[in-house]
DNA sequence: CGACAATGTGTAA
DNA sequence: TACACCTTGTCGA
């Protein structure tokens, strides 16, 4: 469920509260037993994301390699200082929920974590906290080089634009990766709508951004990569980096913009937080014409008629 | 309380 | 293209 964003706010969360500490790793469920087992005891050195990609890096060299798939989630708790440490704010969404106790209150003494509710893939438990993971599509204790052979697969993330975190492209040079995207779109024959969740095009993106993206920039989904400019191509991953840096900071996705909201005062609530993202039959913000919706690669697809027509 | 969809991906047909 | 994966929130009966 969650795209990029989540998933690089989990990674500095991680890295908070967790690395330079040893960490008791276990799979209450069992699915995860003989990973747990290969992890258990070491210590957390550092956490990073690539696209909707987590991994845990440990002294020993091995990973602990998190994709959470549609429904992937972890829950974080424990004690004040934990939560003093956690860099996950107030407003939580699916895949980062906290279920320690309440700000600002009076913290009991951290007992270690609660006995497991449902199926918990893998639980990570440190001195002051502890996470845990359910319903992930991976989970797996890995090599560093095998962690390496992830990234290679993937293609450019625009939350590492232009200094990656740790990513098969050269550092300190700006807009390479903004360049690797463009290279990967023009000339393809591929309906931009499909470049965009392809995650060896760009990393990150997932059916929210995409079609909030093609909105904000007025593009038809359906035009092929090779009838975009090197410029056009340009704007759409200026853009993308720019609504998911956001949404780091915001811990959603907002792509409205202040000018659409009935209170500029303050962030807007989910129902004018999108252009056109399960809009389907409603107006559209800027000219009023039935937003529309199709099954495209066997995902919904939602797009303005009228703004975002080619012809 | 059951059906269904959901910010996703891998594999088989 | 279809389905498996395996969890949660929402909606309707």
């Amino acid at each position: 469920m969650p795209e990029g964003h989540s998933i690089h706010r989990l990674a500095r969360q991680f890295g908070d509260v967790f690395a330079g500490g040893r960490l008791a790793v276990s799979s209450p469920q069992g699915r995860f037993a003989a990973g747990a087992a290969l992890l258990n005891g070491h210590t957390l050195v550092n956490a990073d994301a690539h696209g909707k990609h987590l991994f845990l890096h440990f002294e020993h060299g091995m990973v602990l390699h998190v994709h959470l798939g549609l429904y992937g989630a972890w829950d974080f708790g424990g004690d004040g200082e934990f939560r003093g440490a956690s860099s996950i704010g107030a407003p939580r969404r699916v895949g980062e929920r906290e279920v320690a106790g309440e700000t600002g209150v009076d913290l009991p003494a951290y007992a270690g974590p609660p006995a497991p509710v449902g199926a918990v893939r893998v639980r990570l438990a440190g001195e002051h906290g502890w996470a845990d993971l359910r319903g992930a599509t991976t989970c797996a204790a890995i090599t560093e080089d095998e962690a390496a052979a992830v990234l290679g697969r993937l293609g450019p993330d625009p939350l590492h634009n232009p200094g990656p975190l740790r990513t098969p492209y050269p550092l300190n040079e700006a807009n390479v990766n903004r360049e690797d995207f463009v290279q990967r779109v023009l000339g393809r024959r591929t309906p931009v709508a499909t470049l965009l969740m392809d995650q060896k095009v760009i990393a990150g993106v997932g059916n929210v951004y995409r079609a909030e993206v093609l909105f904000r920039q007025r593009l038809d989904p359906l035009l092929p990569g090779r009838a975009l400019t090197a410029a056009v191509a340009g704007r759409i991953w200026d853009d993308t980096a720019a609504v998911m840096s956001d949404g780091v900071r915001d811990g959603r996705i907002i792509t409205t913009t202040p000018g659409f909201w009935s209170d500029k005062t303050s962030l807007p609530p989910t129902e004018e937080a999108h252009f056109v993202y399960r809009r389907h039959g409603q107006p559209c913000r800027v000219c009023g014409t039935p937003v529309a919706l199709a099954e495209h690669a066997a995902r919904k697809l939602y797009w303005c008629p009228l703004c975002q027509s080619s012809a």
